[in-house]
Order: C-alpha cells, then sequence, then structure tokens
DNA sequence: GCATTAATGATAA
DNA sequence: TTATCATTAATGC
C-alpha cells in the first residue's frame, strides 16, 4: 500500500511565505524546553533529536529526524510550549516559516493541509505503536520496536537490509535501556538473525 | 594524542 | 535479568 504518510513540502512554495534558511552547528538547539512555537521547521540537510532530561539528569530521545522531515509543527496549532528540546546532531540546514505566515500557507493550500493530516495522523499513530512497545519490559521487545519504527518512518527503503544509522548509545537513549543492555542484546539478535552487523553498523 | 564508540567482565539490586 | 561501574579495544579526527 502507498501511504504517503510525511511528504516535505515543497521549498519553492514554502519560499512565498517568507521562509529562510538557517544553518545549526553539532550541539546547538533549535529551540529549548519551555519556549513558545513560532516557526515550522523542515530538514533541509543533517539531522535533528527531540529529547528530555528526567530528574536523575538521564536523556530521554524522543525522535530522531533527518532529511526531508518536519518537526513543531504540532505544536503551532495550539497554544502550549514546547515539551522538549530540538538539538543538533551534525551540521544542519534548515529552512523555517514563521508561524502566522505557516497558518496562512495551510488555509491558502488546501493540499498541503490535508498532506499535514496525514503526516500528523501517521506520527500519531506509530507514536501509539512505540509507546506499546516501551511499556514492555523485555529490552528485545523495546528494540525491534524501535526498529519497526524507524524503518516504517524512514523513507520505506530496501526490505531486507535497513541501515540503522544510529550509536548504541542513541538506541539506549530512544528506549530507555543502558547502553551495555544495548550492545548484548543486539549481539542476542545477530545470533538470531535478527539483524546483520557489518562495520558495526545494524542493518535490519 | 584525544575523544568517541563499542565491547566485556564483575557485582549489586 | 538488567543496571551500574570499571576497564579496554577500536575508530576517527
Amino acid at each position: 500500500m502507498k501511504t504517503i504518510s510525511c511528504m516535505k513540502i515543497d521549498e519553492q512554495l514554502l519560499k512565498s511565505y517568507s521562509a529562510e534558511n538557517k544553518t545549526y552547528k553539532e550541539r546547538e538547539a533549535i529551540f529549548r524546553e519551555g519556549e513558545s512555537p513560532s516557526f515550522y521547521f523542515q530538514i533541509i540537510e543533517g539531522s535533528v533529536k527531540l529529547n528530555n532530561y528526567n530528574d536523575e539528569g538521564k536523556e530521554f530521545i524522543h525522535n530522531i529526524l533527518g532529511k526531508g522531515q518536519s518537526f513543531g509543527d504540532p505544536l503551532l496549532f495550539i497554544d502550549k510550549q514546547y515539551p522538549v528540546n530540538a538539538v543538533v546532531l551534525k551540521p544542519t540546514t534548515l529552512i523555517r516559516v514563521p508561524r502566522k505566515n505557516f497558518i496562512n500557507l495551510i488555509k491558502e493550500n488546501p493540499h498541503i493541509s490535508l498532506e499535514l493530516n496525514a503526516c500528523l495522523s501517521h506520527r500519531l499513530y506509530y507514536q501509539t505503536i512505540m509507546m506499546q512497545n516501551m511499556a514492555s519490559q523485555n529490552p528485545l521487545a523495546r528494540i525491534k520496536g524501535l526498529f519497526n519504527y524507524l524503518k516504517s518512518y524512514s523513507d520505506c527503503e530496501d526490505t531486507h537490509s535497513f541501515n540503522i544509522k544510529l550509536t548504541r548509545q542513541q538506541i539506549a537513549d530512544l528506549t530507555g535501556l543502558r547502553v551495555e543492555t544495548i550492545i548484548r542484546t543486539i549481539k542476542k539478535m545477530e545470533k538470531d538473525n535478527l539483524v546483520k552487523i557489518k562495520d558495526r553498523k545494524i542493518c535490519y
């Protein structure tokens, strides 16, 4: 089946609503928890993580976004502050549109509005799946859940060897597990032919 | 060399 | 069984 899921919005169209490009260095924050959303963001190149820190200072990553993906947009329609930080993982260029302009864009371009709806629905759906998986006590289930999620979320790549572009630490921060547990569980998965490891890279 | 990432073992909860 | 801590190996700049 052919769900378009999360199509990026045409950059020229964004430009006509006074979008601007912005580049960030590694570790730079695009926005922080508690700030008020005032832009639509779309990644042109690079990658961004959405995270929090719990009371003990341990990081929890909610998601890692890549090329062509947007973030922060669900907040543009409601009057709330960001519940997460957005931090750049590697040098990143993104395009951003001021909130008011973006609302106008949506009003004047119904097809974009529909796509955005589809996109948000898609994210909501998989977030539910993720919640279920992460609620599991079993680390294997959490990791498999994450991998399935990444596979579906990213541009529907080849069926058999999907390359996980995350470090084991990042997988740990996404699943709430410890790095050592990730490493050991991944090795078990390799034995059971659930994943392949090539040059330390994980293929699922 | 230094920093980051991966791997492994011992021990405690 | 997983988390925690310590140690070491491997990579990349």
